[in-house]
This record gives C-alpha cells, sequence and structure tokens, in this order.
DNA sequence: CGAGCATAAATTGTCTGTCAATCCTGTTGA
DNA sequence: TCAACAGGATTGACAGACAATTTATGCTCG
C-alpha cells in the first residue's frame, strides 16, 4: 500500500499543512484576518514560502484574499454553504452508488466498522474519535467507489464545510442520528442495492446541512449582536 | 448583472491568467518541463511571482511538479482521465437536473441558442466558433442550475480535461453528434424533464469520454514510437 | 566502444532586503 | 458632524544571494 516516491518534504508544504491544520481545527477563525508575519511566525517560514502557501490554501477554498488587504480566512454565507452542502450531497450520493456497483464485501465490512467504531466513540464522549471514525467511514466509501478524481473533488468540499464539524457533533442528539444514517449507508452497500445507497447518502447530507444551516443563522445573530458592540469583531483574533 | 466589486488586476493574477491560457489552447504542450526562467519571460514577471502563479495552476491541476525539478504541465493517465470525465458525467448530469428544477424557459432559451449557435459554427468550420457556443451552452446551463460551487467544480474538471476539446472536435462526425446530443439536452429542459436532462447530460459526457479515451491510446502509440527513437521526447518544447 | 563515476552546470527552494502602491487610522480643520 | 489629510502599517512585486539537489558533461578504465 505504500507508495515508492518518498516526496521530499519542502518547507512550503509542511507550511501549507499547518496552516491548513489551524484553519481546520478552528484555531483560526473563519473572518480572521492573516497578516503575512503572523503566518510566518506560525509556520516558522519566510514570507516568500508563506506566501505560496497562502495561494494553495486559497485556491481551496479555505482561504480568501483581497488584493492590497491580505488574506482572511473564509467566512462561507448562507448562500455558499448551501451550494456546498447541495454539492457534497451530489458527491457523496454517487460516491455511495459506486461503491455499490464497484465495491466488494470488504468495503462493506469497512464502513461498518466505522460505523461501530463511531457508535463505541459516541457513547465514550469522544468527539475526536467520532471525528476519526467519520474519516475511516469516507475512507471506506472512496475505497469503494475507486474514483480518485471523486475522491479528492469530496475532500475539497469537505474541507471547505469543516467549519460546521465542531457545531454539528456536538448538537445534542445529532450525533445519535448521525450514526443511524451512516449505518444506513452500509447496510445499502452490504444490500448492493446502490439507489438505497444514494439515496441514503443524500439524505445523510442534507440532514447535516439542515443543521448546519440552523448553526450559520444562530452564529449570523450573534455576531450582529457583537456587531452592534464594536465593529469589525470579527476581524480581531 | 455586473459586479460591484472591481478587481485590481494584480500581476500574479494576470501571470496566471496567461500561464493558464497558454496551457488551455495547447501552446504548453501535457508533459513538457516549465522552468521558472522560461515561465517569467512568458508572462512577463519576476519569479516570486511566476511561482505562486504556478501554486495556483498546481492546485487546478493543470500543472505538476516534483521537487527540485520544477513544474510540469499535467498529464493525464488513462485512469485519471476516465475518473475525471466519470466526475464530469456526475457533476452535468446534476446540472441538467437542476437546471429543469430551477430555470425558467428564459434558460432553455439560452441552451437552444447556443445549440444553434454551435450547429452554424460547426457547418462553418468554425473551431473556435464551436468552442465559444460550448462556453455559451454551459454559462447557460449553470445559470438556471444555480449552484456556484457545482459550477466552479465543473470548471475545474474542464480544464482539466482541456487538452482533450481540440482532439475530439477534430474528429469527423463527432461534432455532429455533439450538437444533436446537446440539443437534446436543451430539448429536456424545454420540456421540464430532470431525469431526461439528467441522462442527456451523462450520455454526452460519456461520448465525449469514448472518445477522448480513444485519442489518449492512440496519443500513448504514437508517443510510444517517438519514444523509441529519442528519449524524452516529450520534455523537449 | 561503452559503463561507470567524478565533476561542473543548471535549476529549484528559500531567505532577506528593498521599494512603490494601497489601505487603515487618527487628527485636524471647516 | 463630517471631510480632508498625513502618517504608519501592510501588501505586491522584484532582485539578489546561497544551499540543496538534479542534470549534463567529460574523463577514466576495462
Amino acid at each position: 500500500m505504500n507508495d515508492a516516491a518518498p516526496i521530499p518534504p519542502t518547507a512550503r508544504r509542511m507550511a501549507e499543512e499547518i496552516l491548513r491544520n489551524a484553519i481546520l481545527t478552528g484555531e483560526l477563525k473563519p473572518g480572521q484576518r492573516l497578516t503575512e508575519r503572523s503566518l510566518c511566525e506560525l509556520a516558522g517560514v519566510g514570507r516568500t514560502t508563506v506566501r505560496e502557501a497562502v495561494r494553495q490554501l486559497e485556491s481551496e477554498g479555505l482561504i480568501s484574499t483581497v488584493p492590497h488587504r491580505g488574506p482572511v480566512v473564509a467566512v462561507l454565507s448562507e448562500g455558499e454553504a448551501r451550494d456546498l452542502y447541495e454539492l457534497r450531497a451530489m458527491l457523496e450520493g454517487q460516491a455511495g452508488r459506486l461503491c455499490v456497483l464497484r465495491g466488494d464485501e470488504s468495503h462493506a465490512a469497512a464502513l461498518h466498522a466505522a460505523v461501530d467504531q463511531m457508535e463505541r466513540a459516541r457513547q465514550a464522549g469522544s468527539m475526536l474519535g467520532i471525528l476519526e471514525a467519520n474519516a475511516a467511514f469516507y475512507a471506506a466509501l472512496n475505497a469503494g467507489a475507486r474514483n480518485e478524481a471523486l475522491r479528492q473533488a469530496m475532500l475539497g468540499v469537505q474541507n471547505r464545510l469543516a467549519f460546521f464539524r465542531f457545531s454539528s457533533t456536538r448538537w445534542p442528539g445529532r450525533a445519535e442520528r448521525s450514526v443511524a444514517e451512516l449505518r444506513a449507508i452500509a447496510e445499502a452497500v452490504t444490500a448492493r442495492d446502490a439507489a438505497a445507497a444514494e439515496a441514503a447518502c443524500i439524505r445523510h447530507i442534507e440532514a447535516s446541512a439542515e443543521l448546519a444551516l440552523l448553526v450559520l443563522a444562530e452564529r449570523a445573530r450573534g455576531a450582529d449582536m457583537v456587531r452592534r458592540g464594536r465593529r469589525n469583531a470579527m476581524e480581531r483574533a
């Protein structure tokens, strides 16, 4: 399984990784302004290198840049979030379908294993465990679907929606329903029912989207209240 | 329709545009090695700027870079091309479906107009005209589908497959069938039949994929013959 | 003549410093 | 209260420098 190509880890790639993780984990919050200097410190590289890394993250949709104002951690409008969730539903639905058409029982087993893992993590209250299990689930789904381009597209969309992962898994009762939805996918794959798998994937994402948009609306109200107090509240770290 | 935000054209964006066009138009050929200096000359900017532009194109999939060896115009393996066409079929199928669900008769009219435009261009033998009409068709489809994220994803995939646009439109009889396929999409949209529109989109892409893979195989044979003659033929400009 | 290796040249990865253009902020003045 | 303006901070872009690494050259030896 190991790639025979030992890619030399350049400083740029490491910086990229550091910044990406900082955004995905929420260490850097949406709307936060990122001065080049602060990023240099954070990543431990020079300005040239940081700018290249920022360019990469920009085209992944994690950062938006306005010329002469510098990079900002991307903020999703409600419309953008809606579009992204819709796209995600399409992509994952197709992944589910392909997983049935091209996967075998080993993939179905991996899906069930991931669901079980998530259920255990949920009962243990381990949010990190839940996220890990989720990653395992999608790894299995994509392994079955056997389409690298689709996998990358899904990853990109998921990353852009990463902000909602935290608020979602914390929402009361959401994790439990989420497990049930994923189990429905796993069972459809086991049953080799492509249409059912596709539908189950779409249902799962639609449920996620519903919650995310709710969270977004609530957050917007909160931001409004803060904004009334002092301006540009989100831009200060 | 005009955006109220007049984005300042930075040198980087212009360089990006120049390089992207050079790749999309085939001026820079797949597999061709790109030294930083030559790109500086081509884009008329400094090395720092060119490197940032390359980073952008790299993450668009138009360029691949191996550390310490420099950027190369991306080459698609047969498997990658297959995956991308499959993904493209999914995306455009969904776009067609959404265009029916969310578009109105103005979008249907725009689709038909684009098809007519393409038919005229085809009869006039204008390849450029065909490509323009194609762009108009997709613009109309995406306007109807009303999903910016989907539009961007489609654009990215189409760009990565740009290499095949030329060989495809030249193939004897292909343009004619292509027009017929697109007309089928436009008619499905006019008839407000979402399933038919989706199916028509998928059929169109599958037909394109079939030809592209054929072209790819033929090209591979040709490259083999050249490679037997002298090594690294593709790497010399 | 060709294989193998040492050396030179070219190229990339990265940093630093510089300069103009632009944005942000606080102050001044009407 | 609001407009204009000046100063500082930040970005956009460039050139130059240097180490690390790849690629090309050329030499030796069998």
